[in-house]
DNA sequence: GCCAACGTTGGC
DNA sequence: GCCAACGTTGGC
């Protein structure tokens, strides 16, 4: 079971947007890169919702419902015969009880490799597996 | 197929 | 509001 995290404008699709029994299509990803970890998305795979903007930080816990699957609004194919631009159902778990600010992460020496400080403007990205029990700790999880 | 110019994201 | 990072576009 994996864990990722979504960045998202509050604006746009909150946190507090999501609901826990009837999914949401979270889509409008177009950085290639984060197409690409959002294909790689599993049934019952947890994800972190980041708020950009005024908030940035980790405020809530999603889980991914079904399989990635085609845009309905962008159908098509890439070269490799996956959709192009791939979307995933999430179902909101909770509010994370401690939400993590970016200034926290970036603070602590553990996270200074970890895409969501290094890598600008990748939206959908995964938690690798040696830093997951520290975010989770930090959020309180 | 290279690369300069441009646009967008997102932190500051 | 600025600007760094980085993807995309278009001229060559």
């Amino acid at each position: 079971m994996a864990l990722f995290i979504f960045k998202t404008e509050p604006s746009e699709c909150a946190f507090a947007d999501l609901s826990p029994s009837k999914p949401t299509q979270w889509d409008g990803v177009a950085n290639p890169g984060a197409r690409a970890h959002l294909r790689t998305c599993r049934e019952g795979d947890e994800v972190f919702i980041y708020h950009t903007g005024d908030e940035k930080a980790i405020v809530g816990l999603a889980r991914v419902v079904g399989s990635p699957y085609e845009d309905p609004k962008q159908k098509g194919l890439n070269d490799a015969g996956q959709p192009k631009a791939p979307v995933v159902d999430l179902v909101a778990v909770k509010a994370v009880p401690k939400p993590v600010s970016l200034a926290a992460v970036k603070a602590d020496a553990k996270f200074k490799d970890f895409a969501l400080v290094k890598q600008a403007r990748l939206s959908v990205m995964p938690v690798p597996a040696a830093i997951e029990k520290a975010l989770r700790k930090l959020a309180g999880l």
